[in-house]
DNA sequence: ATGAAAGCGCTAACAC
DNA sequence: GTGTTAGCGCTTTCAT
């Protein structure tokens, strides 16, 4: 059997009371005794139930992630990362992937409740372009702190990236260059903001935005595959694109190679999210990159205040982080079109 | 404050016995109280507390889950897989990230001991050439369930591919399109079977290994690239490169592009691990599979079997599968050399 | 500085 | 079928 405090009690000669303030607050237990009992715990290789002070300090030291799916590299460094920086704050995490499911993603919150976990770092399901009131008030309900990553939930307290604004830089970097009929190869999972930015860069420049050069879509690799296959077939006339997300822009830069063009000779080319391989292909892609490692610590840091202090009393309670423009090779900035 | 059996009872007029069989063997209960109660629970909004239900039942539904990272693909899919199957069978998942830290992976142990979890899936710190017994009688310690995954521990159960076949199907692959001077491309981080793989499938073919082609270093894709380079500047003569995983192979294959070497015209080359983009290159990598999923449903299989029967019943407690093939572009298959 | 004892929320005998 | 009650292993007053 299990030893319990009692055994190291009854080892040391000292009371179940004596043993637990070794155990939580050694300074108030005199030098002697205290010897006495931490070698009886070492004998006895006792371990304390975690179960048993949960159920007096109705605190269990654990907290719940719920992120879309860890296989992909974005949310598998978050996951780590969040991992990481909650396990140096003593506390350990529940992986939960939801798969995308509101169904999958209730029956989570449920078996967290059910653990007391102490807090939940949280992804929604859906990116809602904005905040859906139902989700925020849903989430009211589960009187437990909570916050929010990589999504807009009004009223939590959350961190993301400004994509907007990571769009915006993208573009405008390649107007900067000299471009003037640029496409969007996007869609919905790849966040809104993105478009947006785009359609602001535009504006911002005094550019008639192309509306036949929009494509909307899935976030893969087939889909930028075909998207540009697509407009060479179509004949439409364009000197760069800005892709949602890099494995859209790696299809489309297989598309173009297959078709004989140049990147970035021809076609500019600019991704997002800097994953991995970005760096590594022949022609290394310019990329718009977020601070994951920056982002999950402020998130991690905000729990942690929410849980420990009851509220965020030290800086903001939502916090946006800018995004950065990795120039390579695929936009061509060593090009002059000027 | 949170409701607890108590209040149900009380607003039900029943028991907490009876509120406790409601919930754990409702078939126990007759149909009008049952009502009542189920009524009651829905009305107060309660949730059973796991920490009171561990304390009587000593089971935490819960495992623990250790592995090196989960921000690479490979572990990510495991560890996703992993948490999905467990689910399913009504555990959660709590996510150790060792790095690979001897260290690390003792507090992790001792918390989870702590936690109670039910069972553990487990991968080694630093892959052993074969099991050390150190580890196993370290791991026999802990008196729970424990499934190794990927790695050996003589005496325990386990689960993990068979990748000195893997490599001499990789290597005998080569040598049946005609290539007699095949560079291996690896190290001790992508598991020494595959470079035994790669010799064994010389010795079945009756060819010598060329030493001098035979480069080991770290997983990555720079290793690579350096390693082809470096032959090159050597004027090393092979026509074929297996590399102990993908990332290399990526490296290599930039390395021949830039020095205007083609693949697979001029050098062949076999990856290992299947990698997302290994199917998406301009030049498709030819590579070794493991069945991934299908290794980690085992692996629950048995740690499930290990929990709830206190012992494998049904087959056999150590499973290695078999790995598999993907021909693609850049080992010339379609390319006659004899 | 230490001990005695109550109680956290639940399950499982054991009665009825 | 349902109620009573004794713990599970800990922390925490309250005494001493």
């Amino acid at each position: 059997m299990r030893k319990t405090i009692k055994d190291v009690a009854k080892l040391a000669g000292v009371s179940t009371a004596t043993v637990s303030r070794v155990i939580n607050e050694p300074e108030r237990v005199k030098p002697p005794t205290l010897q006495t009992v931490q070698q009886a715990i070492k004998e006895l290789n006792f371990q304390p139930s975690q179960a048993a002070r949960t159920m007096v300090m109705k605190k269990t030291k654990s907290i719940g992630l719920l992120v879309p799916t860890v296989s992909n590299e974005y949310w598998g460094e978050v996951s780590e990362v969040v991992q990481d920086e909650f396990w140096e704050r003593g506390y350990n995490l529940v992986l939960c992937n939801t798969k995308n499911s509101k169904e999958r993603e209730r029956k989570y919150f449920t078996m967290l409740m059910e653990r007391m976990v102490d807090g939940v770092i949280y992804s929604t399901v859906d990116v809602p372009g904005c905040e859906t009131a139902e989700a925020a008030s849903e989430l009211r309900k589960f009187k437990i702190p909570i916050v929010i990553f990589d999504r807009h939930i009004m009223g939590f307290p959350q961190v993301h990236a400004d994509h907007l604004n990571g769009a915006l830089k993208a573009v405008e970097h390649l107007i900067r260059l000299g471009h003037r009929k640029i496409a969007y190869i996007g869609g919905p999972l790849t966040s809104p903001e993105r478009e947006v930015g785009y359609r602001q860069a535009h504006a911002a420049h005094d550019l008639e935005v192309h509306e036949s050069l929009i494509r909307l879509g899935s976030p893969t690799v087939d889909f930028g595959y075909e998207t540009i296959l697509d407009f060479i077939h179509d004949g439409a006339s364009f000197t760069a694109a800005f892709c949602g997300n890099d494995l859209i822009a790696f299809g489309a830069m297989n598309a173009l190679y297959q078709s004989g063009r140049l990147v970035p000779e021809d076609v500019a080319i600019v991704g997002y999210d800097d994953i991995h391989i970005a760096a590594l292909l022949n022609c290394p892609l310019t990329t718009i990159r977020q601070p994951i490692r920056t982002m999950v610590k402020t998130a991690v840091d905000l729990l942690t205040m929410l849980i420990e202090q009851g509220e965020i009393t030290n800086g903001p309670s939502s916090v946006v982080y800018p995004t950065e423009l990795i120039v390579r090779k695929s936009c061509g900035a060593e090009i002059s079109r000027l």
